[in-house]
DNA sequence: GATGAATGAGTCTTCATTCAT
DNA sequence: GATGAATGAAGACTCATTCAT
C-alpha cells in the first residue's frame, strides 16, 4: 500500500510543521489537510483524532533522536568521545528536524496535555543518554568528579537545543561547522576534569 | 483609580499563570477571568483582544528580568563575578515567575504569531546582558580568548532556563541551592579561560 | 439649565446622524457618546434605554417636517399652489435633516421595531397631508377627476424623497433648485387635470 | 451537489426575508439558521462571514430585477410602451420579493457598509433602464422634451417603489390590478409630451 | 482509501445596561 | 448632572468530528 503510506506520511510532515510554527492548539485540522493536500476526512481514516495524529507523530518520529543517541554512545571508545559526537548528533538532528524540536521545546513543560506523558518519556529517553554518558566520565576520571550528573545531563541538553534553535530562527547565516565547534566546545570545558 | 490597576494586574496574573501552563491558544478567556474573579467582559474592557492582553503582559512583566539582569551587570565588580550572578538572577526569576518562563520558552521560536517581535525583542534583552559581559571578561582575560560570544550568551541564557525550568517541573524536591551551585560550575567552568 | 438641554441636544444630533447612516442596530451606545463627546452613562441619565433615545428623537425632531407641511398647506391659496410647495418644502427639509429622513426611508417598512409605531403615525401624518391637498384638488377640478388620492399621496411623497436622497448621496454636485423644478415638473404633471 | 446547492439556496431565503424584516444587523446568524433549518457552522461552511453571505444574496439574486428591466425594455415597440411594462415589472417584483426589496430600499443610502457598493452598482443598474427608455422617448418626440431623465429615472423608480411597499405593507387589501393602474397612470403622465 | 458537506459545542468579541462615586 | 469601570447575555465565528457517498 504505497499510496495509503504516502498519504499517512504527508499528514504527518504537514502537521509536524505546523505544530512546530504554531503550537498544537494553533493548528487546525483544516491546516494540516490543506498544507498535506487531502482531504479533511482522510485525517480521521488515518487516526482517531488529532490527538492521535500527535501521538503517532511523537512515537514514530521523535523516537530517531533517542536511537541515534544510543548508536552514538555505543561507538564512541570513551565517555570523553561519546559527548561532542552527542552534541554533534542533537545539533544535525536539530537542524534536520526544526519542525518537531520546536514542538519538543514547547510543549515539554506545559501541564495540560494528553500527550504530556508520551512527550515527558521522549525527553528523558534522550537526557538519559546524555546523564549515562556523563557517569560513565565521571567514574573514569574523564569529568570532573563533583558533576551533578543528572542536573548537567538536561542542562547540557538544553544548552544544544538552545543554541541550535536560536542559531536557526535568529542567525542561520551562520555555518553549522561553525556552531558546532563553538557548542562542543561550551559542553566539553563545562564537564572535563 | 485603584481600582482598575488592581483588576489590570489580577488579569495579568492569571493570564500568565495560565499561559504557561497550557500556552496561548490553550488558554481561554473563560479561564482567564474565572481566575482572575472578574467578568468577561472586564477583559475588553482594558484590552482590545485576547492578543493584546498578552502583548501588554509580555511589555509591562517580562521587562523585569531584563532590568534585574541590567543592575546586576552593572553592580558586579568584574565579569568574572557578574555571570555567576546573572546565572542566579535568572534561576531566582524562573523560579518566581514560572509561568511567564515557561511562556517565554515555549513561544519564542513560533513563527506566526502577532507578539512575535515583542517576544524576541525581550529575549534579545535578556541574551545581550549575557553578551555584554561575556565580552567584557574576554578583554579582560577572565575568560577564554576563542569564546564564541554571542552564540554562548544564547546558549549559556539556555543551559540556565532548562536546568531551572526541568528542575521545577520534574524535579521540584531538590534545594534551590544545590541546583543554583551545578549550574553556576556548568556555566563558569565553561567560559573561565 | 441650560447645560443639561445641550447634552441632550448633543445626544439627539449624534444619534440621528449614526442612525441615519448606519441604521439603528448598527449604531452603538459607544458610538453616539463618542460623537456627542459624553460619557456613556449620560445616556443613561437622560434616557432610559437606547430605544426611549430613539423614540424621543423622532418625537421631537421629526414631527417638524408635519407641522411645516400643516403651514404649508394653509397657507397656500389653492391645491394647485400648495402641492409644488409641499414638495418644496419637503425637499428642503430632507437637505437639511439628511440624517432623520434615511432613518425615516430605512425604518418604515421594517416590521419588528418598538418604535415603529411612531415611525408610521409620523409618515402617515406626512403623507396625510398629501393626500388632504391632492383631494381639494380633485373636488375643486384642479387635479384630475380619476385621480387615487390615497396611492398618489403616497408615491408622490416617495417620488420626492427617492429624488432627494438620491441627490444628495449620488449627485450633491447639482444645485438644489434645479432639483426642484425638475421633482415639482414631475409631480404638477402626474396630477394636473 | 444538488444537496449543497439546496442548502446555499435555503440560506439566502432565510437571509433575504429576515434581513428584509429587520436589516443586517438586527438579522443574527441564528434568526437565519433556524428559519433556513441548517445548523450554524454550515453557514460557515458555505459563507466567509454573514457580511460575506449578504453580499452573494445580492449578487445573486437582486440581480434578476435587472435582467427583467432590460428583457422588458427590449421587448417593447416603443418608450412609450416600455415606461408602463417597467412600471408592472417592478411592481411585480417587489411584490414577489418583499424581502429583498425592503431590504433594497432601507440599505442603499446606508454609508458604512462593505456591501454598499455592491447595492449601489445594482441599484444603477436598474436606474439606468429607466433613464435609457425616458431619454429614447425624449428624442422620439413621445416624452417632454425638458424632461430631466437622470433625475426623472431614479425619482420614478422611487414612486413606484414607494407605492409598492406602501401598498404591502399597509393596505395589502387592495388588488395589486387596482395599484397598477394608478402607478402607472402617474408615472406615464409625469412625462409625457 | 478517500472525500467534503454538515454539524454543534465551544471561543472570542460586542454592547446595552448598571452603579458607586 | 455626569462619569466610567464593570457586567453578562447575546452575537459572530472556529474547529474537531461525523457520515453518507
Amino acid at each position: 500500500m504505497p499510496v495509503q503510506i504516502r498519504t499517512r506520511e504527508r499528514l504527518f510532515n504537514a502537521a509536524a510543521e505546523l505544530i512546530g510554527e504554531r503550537g498544537f492548539h494553533g493548528t487546525t485540522v483544516d491546516d494540516i489537510v490543506e498544507r498535506a493536500g487531502v482531504a479533511k476526512g482522510t485525517v480521521y481514516y488515518h487516526f482517531k483524532s488529532k490527538e492521535a495524529l500527535f501521538d503517532a507523530l511523537l512515537n514514530e518520529h521523535l523516537t530517531h533522536l533517542a536511537e541515534a543517541f544510543r548508536e552514538v554512545m555505543y561507538a564512541a571508545p570513551s565517555p570523553a568521545e561519546a559527548l561532542p559526537a552527542l552534541v554533534r548528533t542533537e545539533l544535525a538532528y536539530i537542524g534536520a528536524n526544526q519542525a518537531a524540536s520546536k514542538l519538543l521545546m514547547s510543549e515539554v513543560w506545559r501541564a495540560d496535555r494528553a500527550w504530556r506523558d508520551t512527550l515527558r518519556v521522549l525527553r528523558e529517553r534522550y537526557v538519559s543518554v546524555f546523564r549515562e554518558v556523563l557517569e560513565a566520565g565521571v567514574t573514569k576520571g574523564a569529568f570532573r568528579a563533583d558533576l551533578d550528573t543528572a542536573l548537567a545531563a538536561s542542562a547540557l541538553f538544553g544548552t544544544v537545543a538552545t543554541a541550535a534553535l536560536d542559531w536557526l530562527v535568529f542567525s542561520p547565516e551562520r555555518s553549522g561547522e561553525e556552531v558546532a565547534r563553538a557548542v562542543e566546545a561550551l559542553v566539553m570545558r563545562a564537564v572535563l576534569a
